[in-house]
RNA sequence: GGCGGUGUAGCUCAGCGGCAGAGCAGGGGUCUCAUAAGCCCCGUGUCGGAGGUUCAAUUCCUCCCACCGCCA
């Protein structure tokens, strides 16, 4: 762990312009976000960097298709990431573009030291291209001569390009990775790039001929070319500081560390160090000024137990929640759910439940409960307490001081792995003793008794206290709702995490009610109450549909394999279905009408594409109709033979 | 096909030689300061399966199964 006061580096990817901010792109750079405000509130000097990667075929193709040139629509592209990041309250110190002259004047100075210390050859490549991919594939990967990613076909390119002599950093490259064990962290993706290391490495292309792709870097010792877009794009790290030789780069690239999705490990962790190690050698300066010091890489978030996907724009909608509930909650949620490194799930079913449970529940009536204390039988303000009540306040339990230190111990543990969940944890472990403390002292009751006003205001001081410090520790994760409870307990200025300590403020202070910080929220994502099979509406208004909303729904014959009740439930069925091609189970309410045994082998209708549900505990993946009235229930079947998945309409 | 990972309570996961854990969900109780919040209590689970090493295996080893990742 570094010392406070220490000079930090830190970076996201720069995102490549060609989709919207999303919710990978958000993942990324809030937790860049709290790092970086975490170590300002260490007290370190940072600089943190975002930005955007706009060179390429796709962008070059995209913006041909809108009929604007390729910067128009980059600059437009590129703002809609500023915008996104200036609206989730990101404190980055700069934000690079690769089409800046600052970044492409550092790129070619790299690219013509490495060319004259001759780390880069002419060489000719032929092989079957894919513009989609941006790539070309081997034969054994073409399936029917198409992309197996786009299935679209493939050319055959022959070509002369420019190389990196990438491949005689190869036992160099697993030397450094295996002598710092954190340079590549979590561990599992360090094992992955040394088992990617155990075949030889390659040496690395990176230019594009003009003929194929204009929108890029010209080689600066050859205009035929423009750079390869990952050669090009890696090197933002360094030209936003302005280079080798420039102040800000001397000052703080030795500190770099970098911060990126799972998807993007191998550039990062294979190219970015023999570059650098090459333009150290090149530079004839030690390799330990060049490298940067730890890549950290997460994982991918899938949306509701599926992938993320551009198409469903799932990825969007998830995206979208920061709107409904707000940019610390949406914070919040992304850094606990996720451990950093893994892979996670994102729902606003898991996001509401939460926000309700640790954010409203937790935090924000903590904060109502502690601040209306303090109003109502303190006056509004606190005192730190004098020897004697504070001794004794010392010997109540919880031991708020033990706590705050385990807390902070823990926090900066955490923080030094990146792992903000457990970060996160550790201060809701903090927030639940304080809860803990008022249950067990009970300040209405010490009010009851005038004689013990010693000891209710030392309760009342250690809420105050206890908020305070919450105010510092929380601000990286929870920046609005953190001022607001420093406001609340009259801090002014800026937050430090020396603050923090258990009896760090001497004076006494006044104390404002502050309710509401995280509001309840209604989820809206369970079923209604009652059943997951269709119980008939009632006769009554129900408005008309067209044609094409009735055919939205999927419906399906299938047949019953296996039925079982649920236990501890009196009304639902946990049902097997065959739907020919594959197997579902469905949850029904019907086990008051029907004992499990009467429905097996039974053909009935389900409706197939209904979103999944939980209903205690099993998760049911459709709905069987049914129709009732006076309270009895007949489970629709079919008339003939149909096979199972025969659809219904 | 090669390499690696994962499989533990309804769900998400921690533990990784010494009496199986947490949070959530669910059930019960309780306080009244608070956002119907808080707090307390409630877990008998073939620790994926089969073998092996060991006084002792969820933990170490081998094989198998399932899922995932990287590579080809």
């Amino acid at each position: 762990m570094t010392a406070p006061g220490t000079t930090f580096y830190l970076t996201t990817p720069i995102y490549y312009i060609n989709a919207a901010p999303h919710l990978g792109h958000a993942y990324t750079t809030i937790v860049g976000d709290a790092m970086a405000r975490w170590r300002r509130l260490r007290g370190d000097d940072v600089w943190f960097l975002t930005g955007t990667d706009e060179h390429g075929d796709k962008i070059a193709q995209a913006a041909a298709r809108a009929g604007v040139t390729p910067q128009a629509l980059a600059d437009r592209n590129s703002a809609a990431f500023r915008e996104s990041w200036k609206q989730l309250g990101v404190t980055n110190d700069d934000f690079i573009r690769t089409t800046e002259e600052r970044h492409t004047r550092v790129v070619q100075d790299i690219l013509q030291k490495l060319w004259t210390a001759g780390e880069i050859y002419l060489g000719r490549y032929g092989g079957h291209y894919c513009s989609g991919c941006e790539r070309f594939y081997t034969e054994k990967e073409i399936v029917d001569g198409k992309c197996p990613d786009h299935q679209t076909p493939l050319t055959w390119i022959e070509e002369e390009n420019y190389f990196f002599r990438m491949s005689k950093y190869q036992d160099w490259l697993v030397r450094t990775i295996r002598e710092r064990p954190d340079f590549i962290r979590p561990e599992r993706y360090r094992n992955e790039i040394l088992g990617f290391l155990r075949d030889p490495l390659q040496d690395l292309s990176i230019s594009r001929p003009k003929t194929r792709l204009e929108w890029g870097i010209p080689l600066p010792f050859d205009d035929r070319y423009v750079t390869y877009v990952w050669f090009d794009a890696l090197i933002n790290y360094v030209s936003a500081l302005g280079g080798p030789g420039d102040a800000r780069f001397e000052k703080y690239w030795p500190h770099a560390e970098h911060l990126i999705g799972k998807d993007i490990l191998k550039p990062h962790a294979v190219y970015w160090p023999c570059m650098l190690k090459a333009l150290a050698d090149a530079l004839g300066r030690p390799e330990d000024e060049l490298l940067f010091r730890r890549l950290n890489v997460h994982g991918y978030w899938n949306i509701g137990g599926h992938k993320m996907s551009k198409s469903i724009g799932n990825v969007v909608e998830a995206y979208a929640l920061k709107d409904t509930y707000g940019n610390d909650a949406f914070r919040y949620f992304v850094m606990r759910e996720m451990a950093f490194g893994l892979d996670a799930d994102f729902s606003e079913e898991a996001f509401v439940a939460r926000l309700n449970a640790e954010l409203a529940n937790d935090l924000g009536n903590l904060v109502s409960r502690a601040t209306t204390l303090i109003a109502t039988f303190g006056g509004g303000r606190v005192q730190p307490p004098d020897g004697v009540s504070g001794a004794w306040l010392a010997a109540q339990p919880p031991d708020l001081a033990v706590e705050l230190a385990k807390c902070r111990a823990a926090v900066d543990a955490a923080m030094d792995e990146y792992a903000f969940h457990r970060a996160l944890g550790a201060i809701w472990d903090m927030v639940g003793a304080v809860n803990r403390f008022v249950d067990v002292q009970q300040p209405w009751a010490l009010a009851k008794d005038p004689a013990r006003r010693p000891q209710l205001d030392a309760v009342l001081w250690a809420l105050g206290e206890s908020l305070r410090v919450l105010g510092i520790i929380l601000a990286p994760f929870l920046p609005d709702a953190a001022a607001r409870i420093r406001q609340a307990v009259d801090q002014t200025g800026e937050a430090k995490l020396a603050d923090a300590t258990w009896g760090g403020r001497a004076a006494g202070a006044a104390v404002q009610r502050l309710s509401g910080l995280f509001p309840r929220v209604e989820d809206k994502t369970k079923p209604a109450a009652g059943t997951g099979a269709a119980t008939a509406a009632p006769a009554t208004e129900t408005p008309r549909i067209p044609k094409d909303h009735f055919a939205r729904v999927e419906l399906r014959v299938a047949e019953v394999v296996a039925a079982e009740v649920v236990p501890k439930s009196k009304k639902l069925l946990k049902l097997t279905v065959s739907l020919g091609s594959e197997q579902r189970t469905v949850v029904a309410g019907i086990a008051e009408h029907y004992a499990p045994g009467d429905l097996v082998g039974k053909k009935i209708v389900v409706v197939a594409n209904l979103e999944p549900a939980k209903l205690m505990g099993v998760e049911s993946q459709g709905m069987i109709l049914a129709g009732s009235a006076d309270g009895r229930l007949a489970v629709l079947t079919v008339d003939r033979d149909l096979p199972p998945g025969a659809k219904v309409s």
